[in-house]
DNA sequence: TCTGGGGTCCTAGGACCC
DNA sequence: TCTGGGGTCCTAGGACCC
């Protein structure tokens, strides 16, 4: 058997365990640059404020009903994160972290243990250790347990947040209940088509022939059929590292001139060059993209990217920065306003078996500098040392009007307790 | 005025090899 | 006039996830 431990509106669910006078009230959380809305609690979500509302769009509504409103604390979810995960990682030897908020768990060899009872241990301990409430799916596939999770998350008091399909008749009734498009792996443009054919249910979906099911969304498709039918295709996934490594940022105001992106470059790729650094992997190939904004049909549009291979691998925050604002110059048009911009690197290798190549002018030099720079930004707090084509007056900002304390990694917004 | 960010896998088709 | 067969690698695009 396989459970699917979910929290339940995680980011929400984060800003309330310092602030529970926020319970029952609706609380959403905002994408950066308070953009978009990327979480509710129920409350949020029963006044009907959908995934992804432009938060400008419903200010109104937010008044209207006294709905909390944060900014993103990624450095909260984070560590949030990690300690239901390490909660969990008790219940099993076998784990696989899927997402911040999820993971699954094989209980092989379970079979002397009454699994509802170990379910509902699991969920009293995340939440009274964390104050993170959770959902727990339990069934013989992994596809199968995202089904089991969703029962649980929609009838918390009939299920005690604990649900396990363990024979086929409950198979068959969670089947039918579920939509085709709520299924795990079947997103929009699959349950249209899958609709049009008239498959409504995941049942429905399950029944469709094998070669249909291949035709219309490749092995993929088939292997999640399987799955669901109950036969065990989809295993637990090894951590792997990255293949690729993005850091892409909306700009709170348009960018006219080529100073202003290439710092936003220079400053993505040296992010990134951190992220390799802390995975051991130098890249052999970025892309720098630019943007307008989409949504302004005012405004003359421009859209571009570029892919550089690297003359060596490199994880070096210098040589990246030096790279991707040399790509910036090929692809920036003066003229237009800029909206979003980021740098993505990819096909890695290792950093400690690099190949060394007869005429190639890599500085070896940069290999002890960066260790340099990451140990004294561990100490000293990210980002105290920086290059000098980034912004060292610290002009750039995010928009981040109603971010809540780092409660649990920063010493100085610890809570305090009146006695 | 204001609309996020970061990933994965698969497939088809083109370029190339002998 | 007639023009093979069997591969690999790479990339762009499309789908999906949270």
């Amino acid at each position: 058997m396989f459970a699917l431990i979910d929290c339940n509106n995680f980011y929400a669910s984060c800003e309330r365990v310092f602030r529970p006078d926020l319970n029952g009230k609706p609380v959403v959380v905002l994408s950066n640059n308070d953009g978009c809305v990327i979480a509710r609690s129920n409350e949020a979500k029963a006044i009907g404020i959908p995934m992804g509302a432009p938060a400008f769009e419903y200010e109104k509504l937010f008044q209207q009903h006294g709905v909390q409103v944060f900014s993103a604390n990624f450095a909260l979810y984070g560590d949030m994160s990690n300690r239901v995960m390490t909660i969990l990682s008790d219940y099993s030897p076998e784990m696989e972290i899927y997402s911040i908020d999820e993971c699954f768990l094989k209980l092989h060899g379970f079979n002397l243990f009454n699994l509802q009872t170990y379910g509902e241990e699991i969920r009293y301990k995340v939440t009274k250790w964390t104050g993170i409430p959770i959902s727990v799916g339990i069934a013989p596939t992994k596809a199968l347990a995202k089904v089991a999770n969703r029962i649980a998350k929609k009838y918390p008091n009939e299920t005690n947040s604990v649900y396990i399909i363990d024979s086929e008749e409950k198979r068959i009734k969670a089947l039918k209940w579920l939509r085709v498009e709520d299924v795990w792996g079947i997103g929009r443009q699959h349950s249209k088509r899958l609709n049009a054919i008239g498959i409504n249910t995941a049942f429905d979906f399950t029944q469709l022939d094998d070669e249909v099911v291949k035709k219309q969304m490749a092995i993929v498709g088939l292997r999640l059929k399987h799955d669901l039918q109950g036969v065990p295709t989809l295993d637990l996934e090894e951590r792997q590292i990255k293949k690729n490594i993005a850091t892409t940022r909306s700009f709170e105001t348009n960018y006219t001139e080529y100073e202003q992106l290439a710092e936003r470059i220079s400053t993505f790729a040296s992010s990134c060059a951190e992220k390799l650094r802390k995975q051991n992997s130098c890249c052999n190939s970025l892309m720098v993209f630019i943007h307008t904004n989409g949504h302004r049909t005012d405004l003359l549009q421009y859209s571009r990217n570029i892919v550089v291979k690297l003359p060596f691998p490199t994880n070096s925050s210098i040589e990246l920065a030096k790279f991707a604002t040399q790509a910036l110059q090929r692809i920036f048009k003066k003229g237009y306003a800029y909206k979003k911009s980021g740098v993505i690197v990819q096909d890695f290798t290792q950093a400690n078996s690099l190949q060394k190549k007869l005429f190639e002018n890599r500085d070896e030099r940069h290999i002890p500098l960066m260790q340099a720079i990451d140990k004294m930004n561990l100490l000293f707090g990210q980002q105290k040392i920086r290059l000098a084509s980034q912004d060292t007056k610290r002009v750039w900002k995010m928009k981040q009007q109603k971010l809540s304390p780092r409660y649990t990694t920063n010493l100085n917004d610890i809570i305090t307790i009146n006695v």
